[in-house]
DNA sequence: GTCAACGTTTACGTAAACGTCAACTTGATC
DNA sequence: GATCAAGTTGACGTTTACGTAAACGTTGAC
């Protein structure tokens, strides 16, 4: 078939893109704002390739894990420039690692501060059952805040 | 002694808060815009008494716990327009308790960034391996930038 | 007397990643 | 031909926690 969506010739409207990976137009304009994407056009409408659609799927990735746009495009420009790819894929290896061990370290900082909140919250809690057991407010109540959570503010997590 | 530290009268500059809490005047100006502070003056300089320092305190360990600077109010509000102080500590708990489930979902998703992360790097160190070994940056390499981030930037982890 | 060191206020700057208008064009449809 | 959906380009708004001058007053040391 003609439209198959695997052949390399196939294109991509700003809203295909944006409901396939779950982003809104505005962002894909900033991101080609930034040079991060650059479709092709068709009169004024943008037109996505199929590299393009690539491009994007490694910004997201890219994000998923915490980089800023701006690091995200040295990577990407990398690509480009680059023939064999091997130093850009050195570079990003580099880029990786790094954000890992930054990652690691943001985990210790959560670690301290749950620390600090369980030490205040057990304070609490003995006080309040001392003095005013009827308002200490019960775990269970939580579980409604915890379902509300279930569907994923994955980003949240990563400095937004 | 008159001076001695303990005695309520005592009252503080700017300066000696800072200095003891490792603040900025700027920052403690600041949160008194915020209305978390309100110190007396004496002229135009500001006279800090015994509770604002503790509130001071209040607000950098609510900081260090990662709470927004308008949540901190909200709980110091309570402290002032409550005569027991057990409704403030029932409201006090359950914002701890909402700050420690957001924590512990913030360490879930730093986890998945990091499995992530490590897939794409080994990855990265396979193809690398193959094709160009010379450049494939020896995990050594990272001795220095850990190293360089031994002083704490334990906040950063906190969204900010 | 004058310089440094501290204090004050007002107010603009910063960084990130878009959201949110507003105003307009284009193509398709009834 | 009027309308409608979807696209476009600016450009300003949002959020947080201060930093950073600018311009000025007060006090103590020398």
């Amino acid at each position: 078939m003609l439209a198959d969506l695997r052949r390399p010739e196939r294109t991509f409207t700003i809203r295909q893109l944006c409901n396939e990976f779950k982003a809104t137009p505005r962002a894909l304009r900033f991101y080609e704002d930034k040079g991060l994407l650059t479709p092709a056009r068709e009169g004024l409408n943008r037109v996505y390739s199929h590299k393009d659609r690539v491009r994007l799927q490694l910004i997201l990735r890219g994000k998923r894990v915490g980089l800023s746009l701006s690091e995200i495009r040295e990577l990407l420009d990398l690509y480009d420039e680059n023939d064999d790819g091997a130093a850009q894929m050195a570079r990003s290896l580099k880029k990786f690692r790094e954000r890992a061990t930054a990652l690691e370290q943001q985990r210790e900082d959560i670690d301290g501060a749950l620390i600090e909140l369980r030490e205040a919250c057990a304070r609490l809690e003995r006080r309040l059952a001392e003095i005013r057991p009827d308002l200490l407010p019960r775990a269970a109540d939580y579980d409604q805040v915890l379902r509300a959570r279930l569907d994923g503010h994955a980003d949240a997590a990563l400095g937004k």
